[in-house]
DNA sequence: CTTGCTGCAAATTCTTTGCACTCAC
DNA sequence: GTGAGTGCAAAGAATTTGCAGCAAG
């Protein structure tokens, strides 16, 4: 795996150390087929390594985020994590009724991009870019957005 | 102000009540400049309401995102407010070297929205996107995104 | 051996909730 | 009056930090 070597490299390059714990972080995201939580990857890690701590984990996606081989975005409340590399730069759709996520590949949103570039000077991370919405399956079921309408109901 | 009848009407249908703190609340909300986050809303009503309760506030911001009086978005960890009815519909460029905001109209994103509809049958909510990316003075300035790579500097 | 890294526990931050009392209607 | 709303305090959830011992180079 291409990224591992990254890793290994881009640490001896700043006079860090590569262990255990952070292959194992960086091998669970290779393992997730979506974005995940910091809960998420410690529980699969701890399936195999009972004795890494959350911290940890959380040590190390910063880690892996400095380094750009990870990327992360905010999601009802909790940051979900996704290893760059595995599926190149893609923007993300958020589902505000059932939470999936879709990821797209960045072309349909290059006229958005570049208009925003030349009328306000703002460059958009991409890869940071997470779309709220209904998908389609939520919208045909006639859902609606959840956070933070679902408190209560329309009493109509 | 229109959106304070809208406010009670919409109260009053649902069997609920106005009160002093809703409407310090509001009032809150429409002498800010630019979103704000609850506890900035509770600071600016203390300044004369001193015994309004940080969760009230949560509580009324709540009723007004129900009511669709209200929009909040993440940023940063912590969850920003704004007026609907203030600036009309409206999309966010949020710079993450500086943390500074710019309302933008939706119009340049209509054919990346329409985009996403037809390939994705995914219905975005514009007035919940926030893009991130770098304002054109951190550009200039050379700046770097900040969340979450400001733990340490490049020893490069 | 040196110093970065880890596990553990405690602390922080933002937000929500339970409850008795109060006030709008 | 009655039940919605409030303040207060405590609970929660996600994330960060301090520190002493461990281990990668």
């Amino acid at each position: 795996m291409a990224c591992e070597a990254a890793f290994r490299d881009e640490l001896r390059r700043r006079g860090l150390r590569m262990t255990l714990q952070r292959e194992l972080v960086l091998s669970a995201l290779h393992q997730a087929s979506e974005p995940v939580s910091a809960e998420e990857l410690h529980q699969s890690i701890a399936a195999q390594s009972p004795n890494v701590d959350l911290s940890t984990v959380y040590r190390t996606l910063g880690l892996l985020q400095e380094l750009r081989l990870v990327s992360g975005y905010d999601s009802a409340g909790e940051t979900r994590y996704e290893l760059l590399s595995l599926h190149g730069p893609h923007l993300h759709l958020l589902c505000q009724s059932c939470g999936c996520i879709e990821g797209v590949p960045p072309d349909d949103a290059h006229g958005f991009v570049s208009a925003l570039a030349e009328r306000f000077g703002f460059e958009v991370q991409i890869e940071q870019l997470v779309i709220p919405g209904l998908c389609q399956r939520c919208r045909e079921r006639g859902k609606v957005a959840r956070p933070p309408w679902v408190r209560f109901v329309d009493p109509a």
